[in-house]
DNA sequence: GCTTGACTTAGACAAGGTCCATTGTAGGAT
DNA sequence: ATCCTACAATGGACCTTGTCTAAGTCAAGC
């Protein structure tokens, strides 16, 4: 993700050392973080950087398409920055653990047109369950 | 719906005018308010009825399993009272509007191995998005 | 009709998130 | 290199959703 930031810059987005920070926090696979944990790390590289700041480049980020918004559990949400190759959940039920997965067919073919009730239906987002490997051990 | 009542009480469950009340306005076929949309629906049946004690009833429905929690959007959980044929959902990405609706195939079968990282999955929860008919109209 | 433990209530509290007036600064203009 | 200004950051008030508690109420069994 480093040309994240030039991306950002081609589209004129003003660069400041606090959307640095949160872009860098972002950073890496299976990333799927809430608003306040990315704050707490923010914080941790730059200390004097607020709660609103944070929320409001999340925001951003989101609207450019850079990061994606994902509410696997009914608590926080959280932001994924694997934004750039479709894919859906698996969660795990007791701690929470969140992978990426890549599912094989196409549920948009599985939804008949009797169960579409007129809708123009475009998008499917599919949330796995279960035990991580250290959860169903114990 | 007319003998969630009568189940109720078979398995112990002290009948009030409130929890009547909750239980009545979640009759329905697809049917997902908020627990504050039905407080407000409770309200105009039993003005007295206090938040805390729909609150209260949609936890208890919950665990007796006459009730499902559903989270398509990011905001408040919404409440199922179609718990007994399982489903997923079609939601409209502008106006809300939610349909219960039953895919073919199985999603589970879906998930590879190597895309499971060790994990007992057990469980697949699908949100299909669209728009509804009134809203791809205009 | 009593009694009593379960139920209900109002309001305080908490977490997640938004909004706003003020202050600060990135980056283009000179 | 300095100035300007539109855009960004800040802290704190505020909102929404949901939980908790102490005190009052009542369904249901005797
Ligand atoms: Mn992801
Ligand atoms: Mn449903
Ligand atoms: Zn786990
Ligand atoms: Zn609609």
């Amino acid at each position: 993700m480093s040309d994240l930031l030039g991306r950002l810059r081609g589209r004129g987005w003003r660069m400041t050392a606090q959307r640095r920070v949160v872009a860098e926090v972002l950073d890496g696979e299976h990333v799927h973080l809430t608003a306040d944990e990315v704050h707490a790390r923010a914080v941790a590289k730059l200390p004097e950087i607020s709660r609103a700041t944070v929320y409001n480049t999340l925001g951003e980020l989101v609207s450019l398409g850079e990061v994606l918004e994902v509410s696997t559990d009914k608590r926080a949400k959280r932001y994924d920055p694997n934004a750039h190759r479709p894919h859906h959940h698996l969660v795990c039920a007791q701690c929470g653990a969140i992978r990426d997965v890549h599912p094989t067919g196409n549920p948009l073919a599985d939804l008949p047109d009797s169960e579409r009730f007129g809708f123009t239906v475009s998008d499917v987002e599919m949330t796995y369950r279960g035990l991580c490997p250290n959860c169903s051990t114990a």
